[in-house]
RNA sequence: GCCGAGGUGGCGGAAUUGGCAGACGCGCCGGUCUCAAAAACCGGUGGGGGCAACUCCAUGCGGGUUCGAUUCCCGCCUUCGGCACCA
């Protein structure tokens, strides 16, 4: 029998036919196992490089299902975004028609390569019935505050006139083309992500089960830092100016105040200095340095004096405030205080600006009497110049200083997060609109529950002017008052596609529950998601807002789960040539040529070998046509199944013992290989050795049919989560009338693996010189005797009694001579 | 700069807790079949030396621990990914 396309079409349907990934979300029989893989964005047909997530999702989930397990595995589609909208600037096609001509082709797509879902649950942010959700979720943050709207800078590209996201914006540039992309205050709808920062960070210890790397950029990206809120009185006035600083035991050692461009005491500072118009043109200058340039490695810092003074609340020196371009506005309080002998940065400035520099904090690996510093020390060490702290620990001297600052009501530990609210506003039409009003009277109104969905107007323009689109449709943009009936404004703004897809997997519980946006009992019931997979670039973003979103909705008590994943799997990228594939590239594979040349199991056979999946591999044609071989070789077995003469079998020969043994040792590696970390690649080569030991023992006539039969179904049964159309084919040939998934997973008897003499390599010096057969049972004396005996042992031995023996119990003997 | 993951034949990659380095696949070489080729099948294949039995060298580099190190420790080199003036 040859493999080829018919066999998958056939199974396709049949599958199908007998729902074999329907499931029922209300079976209390079965134990669930919700299997996810990332759903696309549908910009154009997959490729190879695509196909690894779901092939490895079906992989798991076809596994599942044969352990017996109520599998939910669903597939949707993160319908709404810019390339859409793009696409309709560009070719004049809207952005619906675009987005929904490429989800049936990728459909397609999915299907001829035999991936399994629960179709009926197929879910599509773009939609109506999904979006409205969406906007009740943006109202449920509104209420609690979670939601709100305020000036902040944007990225905006200029040429293409619209803010970008951040992820948008590579090297301070606008990925689609390349144009500076400059800073721009805009009034904007923001989550406080912020306010759940510490249980974001806290709960990463409850997902054992995540890649480290993944919980590390998290980590990261949250970035709390422990320290100390310092106020700072103004010389001459009452006011204080607050500084954050992780090192407050290098307090003595602040020369200068910093502030960054927009702080808001400037304005009160420069009211009536006599240098005010160049301190505004610094400012000026400052605020349209462009992002890039703020990447390079010799950004050069620069600064201006206020010719204003803060007070040190240790010694009560007073020490000069600048406005520096490297201060961030948006972290800590936006100013600092220096400290140019223990930071780097401070140092440079300070040498720029004749600042002086004092050290506070002695390095213990310095030499005595160094002079002056060539840069700063950031290190632990004793402390000087610090009055009342000199010579203890600076680790000791955070804590007293930190106390000292408590009692006297100058300061307050602190912690401090990298992480910032969400940006959710974009001013693009691809999107769910944000459901809010603006009326005269009443200010900002949300749209009651009972009207939503605000929906999304379709017959629209689409040029690029620096607004949403819907900015332009009267009929949108006009409304009333939810309140006071009077004439109001909608939000023309949509929400970021990463908002739509920070809940889809909760959805896919009651897809089509127009009540609420899920069913709570069921949801509690399903989730958290047993096994979520997808690539490692969602590390942060996606994985953040949807356990961001998860923890609002527990606060909510609308489910019970504090996280929605509780198994991750990020898989590598396959690339060619050296290059991920990519369309610009032109490095793609295309599979709809190897699935009608070679059948979709080739292709799925060859992603699951190509290596170890949570890395990246390079494709290689050659070794498609490998997998092409082994699957034709697997199936020339049937043929010659066909054909073996009948017998009869009452006791096993040493042969077919020994085949025994190497089928259900490949049972056992190939179920550790599935149960660990997803090893295909290992689980597939026990698999051919099992295939290649079975084609030699069969050169022996040494088989009887009736054990050639049982092997072959295990084989077969092994090799269904990979190669589900060939091993269906195969098991019906067996004369299997049910599906090969509805046949229990193999399990091995340990019987058979348990073996009464083995193979010890004997080795002189660390040197393997030879191997000996002895008894299992076998002590090192009796072991050492047999080693000993051997010709060559005594060759190696030259005569000399051996100085020790290690032996590792049925394992390994090691003779020593030296 | 900081954090993380890697570096093993010509190539993709194997190697339970430290225990036979190179499984499996590709490629290459030889053979069978064929008028011939392709496909398929069978055999060989880390490098050096030797007619051979064999032998020496080999897991990025340099040290260390150990009877024994791809695996553990210390110090480097290098590739990739993330963050990047976070006070």
């Amino acid at each position: 029998m040859n493999y080829s396309i018919d066999i998958d079409k056939k199974w396709q349907v049949y599958w199908e036919k007998i729902g074999l990934f329907k499931v029922d979300t209300q079976d209390a029989q079965k134990q669930k196992y919700y299997c996810l893989v990332m759903f696309p964005y549908p910009s154009s047909e997959l490729h190879v490089g695509h196909a690894r997530n779901y092939v490895i999702g079906d992989a798991v989930a076809r596994y599942k299902i044969m352990q017996g397990f109520g599998v939910l595995s669903p597939m949707g589609w993160d319908a709404f975004g810019l390339p859409a909208e793009n696409q309709a600037i560009k070719r004049n096609i809207h952005p619906k028609t675009w987005t929904f001509r490429n989800i049936e082709r990728i459909t397609e797509q999915l299907k001829s390569w035999g991936i399994g879902y629960d179709w009926a649950r197929e879910v599509t942010t773009c939609k109506p019935d999904y979006y409205k959700w969406t906007q009740w979720i943006f109202q449920q943050l509104y209420k609690k505050g979670l939601a709100y709207r305020k000036e902040a800078y944007a990225n905006w590209c200029p040429s293409c006139k619209t803010v970008l996201a951040n992820e948008q914006v590579i090297q301070g540039q606008c990925e689609r083309c390349q144009s500076e992309v400059e800073q721009k205050k805009l009034r904007q709808w923001f989550f406080k992500i912020t306010e759940y920062a510490e249980k974001l960070l806290s709960d990463l210890d409850l997902l054992g089960d995540w890649p480290q790397k993944v919980k590390l950029m998290q980590n990261n990206w949250i970035g709390k830092s422990k320290g100390v809120e310092i106020d700072f009185p103004i010389d001459g006035t009452k006011n204080s100016l607050r500084c954050f600083t992780t090192r407050v035991d290098t307090l003595y050692g602040a020369t200068f105040i910093a502030l960054s461009w927009d702080h808001p005491i400037i304005d009160e500072l420069i009211g009536a200095h006599p240098r005010k118009e160049e301190i505004k043109c610094f400012i000026d200058k400052v605020k349209n340095q462009p992002v890039s340039a703020r990447l390079m490695d010799n950004f050069e810092k620069e600064g201006i004096a206020l010719d204003a003074y803060a007070v040190n609340p240790m010694n009560n020196e007073k020490i000069p405030l600048w406005i520096a371009n490297y201060i961030l506005t948006e972290y800590g309080t936006g100013a600092i205080m220096c400290v140019p002998a223990h930071d780097q940065r401070d140092f440079d400035f300070a040498v720029k600006y004749r600042l002086p520099i004092r050290e506070v904090i002695r390095n213990p690996h310095a030499e005595e009497d160094s002079g002056r510093l060539t840069q700063a020390y950031p290190g632990e060490g004793i402390m000087v110049n610090s009055g009342e702290f000199n010579n203890s620990t600076s680790e000791d001297a955070k804590e007293k200083i930190a106390d000292f600052l408590e009692k006297t009501g100058r300061g307050r530990r602190q912690f401090n997060f990298r992480l910032r609210d969400w940006l959710i506003s974009r001013q693009r039409y691809w999107g769910a609109p944000i459901p809010m009003i603006y009326c005269e009277k009443c200010k900002e109104v949300p749209v009651p529950e009972d009207e939503l969905p605000v929906l999304l107007p379709e017959d629209i323009e689409f040029l690029p002017t620096g607004q949403s689109p819907l900015t332009y449709v009267e009929d949108f943009l006009n409304t009333c008052c939810p309140q006071c009936q009077g004439p109001a404004r909608r939000e023309t703004d949509t929400m970021d596609t990463f908002v739509d897809s920070s809940w889809y997997f909760l959805r896919y519980i009651s897809p089509h529950e127009d009540a609420r946006p899920f069913d709570t009992a069921t949801a509690n019931r399903w989730l958290p998601v047993d096994q979520y997979i997808g690539g490692v670039e969602h590390a942060i973003l996606h994985l953040m807002y949807s356990r961001f979103i998860t923890k609002f909705f527990y606060d909510q008590k609308l489910i019970d789960f504090k996280e929605p994943f509780k198994r991750l799997f990020t898989q590598g990228m396959i690339c060619k040539d050296g290059a991920k594939m990519s369309k610009s590239k032109g490095n793609v594979v295309s599979p709809d040529y190897i699935i009608t040349q070679y059948g979709a199991d080739t292709m799925r056979l060859y992603i699951l070998f190509i290596g170890p999946p949570q890395r990246d591999a390079e494709w290689q044609d050659e070794g498609l046509m490998g997998c092409w071989r082994f699957i034709n070789r697997v199936l020339r077995l049937l043929d010659q199944y066909r054909e073996y003469k009948e017998s009869e079998v009452d006791e096993l020969n040493s042969e077919e013992q020994l085949l025994l043994k190497k089928t259900h040792a490949t049972i056992k590696a190939v179920t550790y290989d599935l149960e660990g970390d997803f090893q295909f690649n290992t689980a597939v080569s026990k698999i051919m050795e099992l295939v290649n030991h079975l084609y030699k023992l069969l050169d022996t006539g040494q088989l009887r049919k009736p054990i050639f039969h049982d092997v072959l179904e295990i084989i077969f049964l092994l090799l269904a989560p990979f190669t589900p159309h060939v091993s269906e084919e195969a098991h019906s040939c067996l004369g299997n009338q049910d599906s090969i998934f509805r046949k229990p997973w193999p399990e091995y008897e340990q019987k058979y693996l348990e073996e009464e003499e083995i193979e010890i390599p004997v080795l002189v010096d660390g040197k393997l010189r030879v191997r000996i057969k002895v008894h299992v049972d076998w002590q090192q004396k009796e072991v050492e005797k047999e080693a000993l005996a051997q010709e060559r042992v005594q060759l190696f031995l030259k005569g000399h009694p051996p100085k020790n023996i290690v032996y590792v119990n049925r394992k390994i003997l090691n003779i020593v001579t030296k």
